[in-house]
RNA sequence: GGAGAGGUGGCAGAGUGGUCGAAUGCGCCGGAUUCGAAAUCCGGUUUACGGUUCUACCGUAACGUGGGUUCGAAUCCCACCCUCUCCGCCA
């Protein structure tokens, strides 16, 4: 989320570095009508708090004393009704204002290059050189398909497109692979070890900028099961009938009627969204389990459940920047990449990743960039595999990043480089919707700045090692990184 | 899944309708004392949001979460979440 006051006292200048950038248009003067309204509605219910506050500790004095208070009684009567309208008014407009809030995505760092797309990236360096095969190349599917060590139809199979089930010597290639950057990391660049939870909540993928934007993207579980999903049907109908009649109050008893039979929290007011939702929508049931559903989220990448660990935290300033580590599964629904990548294992639902996170003070996060791509590229670099590192313009930056590095390894089969890697500062974009913060010199809490990059994709790794390590016959060289891990072995064949 | 207990400031822990944002202790910061330290004494010590005359002041909110009752809720009522103990099941 960007600093609020940027949308308040500097939107224009805001909405234009956004269209520069990112070619976003900002909902300007929606923006500015629902600030304004927010503030006379803000200022108006503190009011009436303080108001209430003081008529109702003057009656405690006095009735502690003693004495009668029945003037104050009656002066005090009407201020509940009033302030339940406007806290009411109040609550819904900081809804509607922090929906917006939370779908603005970050402004690029002044050193990034502004560009629409990928072909407005600029290559920053190059490391190794693309072997001279002296046979025909084959990609990773030819390969791993001899010997059945990359099985695409058993992984349709069992669970459908985008999955593949990996055997024997590649199988165990590719946990050498993850274990291998895991020691690198942990033994040499600093970072500590994490295993962490591949479900998480919702507020969790809040925090790093998936929701409420991206929700196509994830895949979500229902928690408790399907039995949640049993709506009763005369309820629906009633509900129906209120929504028609635009009876907020006998919708908001029906909606709790049905959380309850969910055995779901209750609702004090329906939100703003939901109701607006509910009323423009023919799918009532849809609509009702999009918001009643409780539900849990696999997680897209670990930097979800590693930068959430300072959530809601107020670190010690001396022991910045955090390094953080994990291995873990990845899932992503890919909802836009139909079509894209559907030969192989390089684009999966399901895939594995080592990611790294940084929890920095402000003033180093752009220092530690550059050593966290370090990090991410030295893993290629003791590998033998050719790369090359592109900074990321404008267009082709991610929802809360202000600056990305792309690592991209060199794949024969296609004789042109592939992502592996992606490092990103996010800088304060993610701490301000977790509220991850450090004490600062002055003893005040600040927003810390968050960094996350792959270190790297697992899986790609596996298909760079495989193309770029293959020999004439169909085996596969082992790099010379990895043989402790693989039992001493030099040759997969 | 069954039974019970509980969730309060950095930590421990009091508070069961009204000067409670919250006693007390520990910790932490500053000061006094001391050659110095310990001990002791004194003072201070949450966060978010908003307003303004914007390194300050004023206000509002926050005692697991969301509601309700009330002039007034940490305290009463309802729902949900989480933690712990015992039993059952299970990798």
């Amino acid at each position: 989320m960007l600093d609020p006051a940027l949308l308040r006292q500097h939107l224009a200048v805001t909405a234009e570095r956004l269209w520069a950038a990112r070619g976003l248009e900002l909902p300007v003067s929606e923006l500015e009508a629902l600030e304004a309204e927010r503030k006379a509605v803000q200022v108006r219910t503190q009011e009436l708090q303080a108001n209430r506050n003081r008529l109702a500790k003057e009656i405690g004095l006095r009735k502690g004393k003693g004495l009668d208070a029945s003037d104050l009684l009656a002066q005090s009567q009407a201020i509940p009704q009033q302030l339940k309208g406007a806290e009411e008014q109040l609550a819904t407009l900081q809804e509607r204002l922090n929906a917006i809030a939370m779908r603005i995505p970050n402004i690029p760092h002044e050193s990034v290059p502004t560009g629409a797309d990928e072909t407005g990236n600029v290559e920053v360096r190059r490391h190794g050189t693309p072997r001279n095969f002296d046979f025909a190349v084959r990609d990773h599917v030819e390969i791993g398909a001899r010997h059945g060590w990359l099985d695409g139809d058993s992984g349709a199979k069992l669970s459908g497109a985008r999955f593949t089930v990996l055997r024997g010597g590649v199988a165990r290639l590719h946990r050498a692979l993850a274990q291998f950057m895991l020691d690198v990391h942990t033994g040499e660049h600093g970072y500590t070890e994490y295993n962490v939870p591949l479900l998480v909540n919702q507020e969790t993928m809040q925090g790093t900028g998936q929701l409420p934007k991206f929700e196509d993207d994830l895949f979500e579980v229902p928690l408790g099961g399907y039995r949640h999903l049993a709506i009763d049907g005369q309820a629906q109908a009633a509900l129906r009938s209120a929504i028609m009649r635009d009876d907020r109050d006998d919708a908001l008893a029906l909606l709790n009627g049905i959380a309850g039979d969910l055995g779901l929290q209750t609702l004090g007011r329906v939100p703003a969204a939901m109701w607006d939702q509910m009323h423009d929508s023919e799918a009532l049931v849809a609509t009702l389990h999009r918001w009643l559903w409780k539900r849990m989220y696999l997680i897209p990448t670990a930097e979800v459940s590693l930068t959430n660990l300072v959530r809601d935290e107020i670190l010690d300033g001396e022991a910045l920047p955090l390094r953080l580590t994990a291995h873990s599964l990845c899932f992503r629904a890919e909802a836009g990449a139909a079509g894209r990548d559907t030969r192989g294992m390089i684009r999966q639902h399901q895939f594995e990743k080592v990611e790294l996170v940084q929890i920095a003070r402000p003033e180093q996060s752009h220092v530690q960039l550059e050593e966290m791509t370090g990090h991410a590229e030295n893993i290629l670099r003791r590998l033998g595999l050719p790369f090359r590192t592109m900074l990321l313009c404008s267009g082709d930056m991610g929802f809360a990043a202000v600056k990305t590095y792309d690592i991209e390894v060199w794949l024969p089969s296609q004789g042109t480089y592939r992502e592996i890697s992606s490092c990103s500062n996010c800088e304060s974009f993610q701490a301000r919707r977790m509220q991850a913060r450090f004490r600062n010199a002055a003893g005040k809490p600040e927003l810390v700045h968050t960094l996350n990059g792959s270190g790297v994709a697992v899986g790609r790794a596996l298909i760079a090692v495989m193309e770029n390590y293959q020999n004439a016959d169909g085996s596969i060289a082992v790099p010379e990184a990895l043989r402790p891990y693989m039992g001493g072995v030099t040759r997969i064949e």
